[in-house]
DNA sequence: AAGAGCTACTATCCATTGGTAAGTAGTTAC
DNA sequence: GTAACTACTTACCAATGGATAGTAGCTCTT
């Protein structure tokens, strides 16, 4: 029987892991998450279960080797399942776990950031370039 | 006098870019979020501004070429500023912008998602690890 | 029955990136 | 005079990432 719920422990969790660590577990997560691909297929699933030649359409430019890379890390992270349905020709299904599911919504926030205030960001950088010295 | 407001227009700007195209600028954007450093860069900042050896310390791990690498490009992307105090030794203060600030939350989001969740993802790996095959 | 095409990958090569470590400049404290 | 503090810059090398091509098993076309 355990003496904290499951919420107590993750809260427990955040305050003893600090990301700013060098070598803290989480610095590595955070690694692992700021990953341009990882943004891009979690967002992609966050609508649903896609296959492995949906997903390689959606996400135009990723490359087989970097999406079965992305795909397998976050299978073993727990944040996507992976499902063979053996039928001719095989087909694969990814779905997001409960898991990955709460990190969606966070991701998706992060790429309608970078699609809103894309402008904003060229008008600064448009400053910046123009400023001599 | 613009026909639409600013939050119009940014509404626009979100539906024209699709971050999922490789090529469009906001993929670029992505890419630079997308950032073990700028995440921690720019949580650290979001609780007030910091000088740069003020960040090395708080960002253990970072060396100073990535530190310099990643302020500039955030500042030239207009979600720092960069303040040189000519004082005996120089002093440089890093603040966020308005722009800075709307994406601390969501990044800080991110950072806190893995701090929170790490031990879900280490027994994820556990019995991915564990699997036969 | 020969060849193209579909699926979901795997493998190889090379350019770019990122990390490590050392160097720089200007001033001050000891 | 030399060690220390500030905020970097530079050089080097290993690792990562991207482009491209190959694989296996089956079906559909001609």
């Amino acid at each position: 029987m355990p003496t904290l719920t499951a919420a107590q422990r993750r809260e427990q969790a955040r305050v003893e892991y600090d990301a700013f660590i060098k070598g803290c577990p989480t610095n590595q997560l955070l690694d692992r998450l700021s990953d341009k691909w990882v943004s891009l297929v979690v967002a992609a699933l966050s609508n649903g279960p896609m296959r492995y030649s949906d997903l390689s359409r959606k996400i135009a430019g990723v490359s087989p080797k970097m999406l079965t890379q992305t795909l397998r890390a976050l299978e073993r992270d727990g944040i996507l399942t992976r499902t063979v349905t053996p039928s001719v020709p095989v087909r694969v299904d990814y779905a997001l776990t409960p898991l990955g599911s709460s990190l969606a919504g966070l991701l998706t926030a992060v790429k309608a950031w970078a699609e809103t205030h894309i402008e904003e960001v060229h008008e600064a950088r448009e400053r910046y370039d123009g400023t001599p010295g």
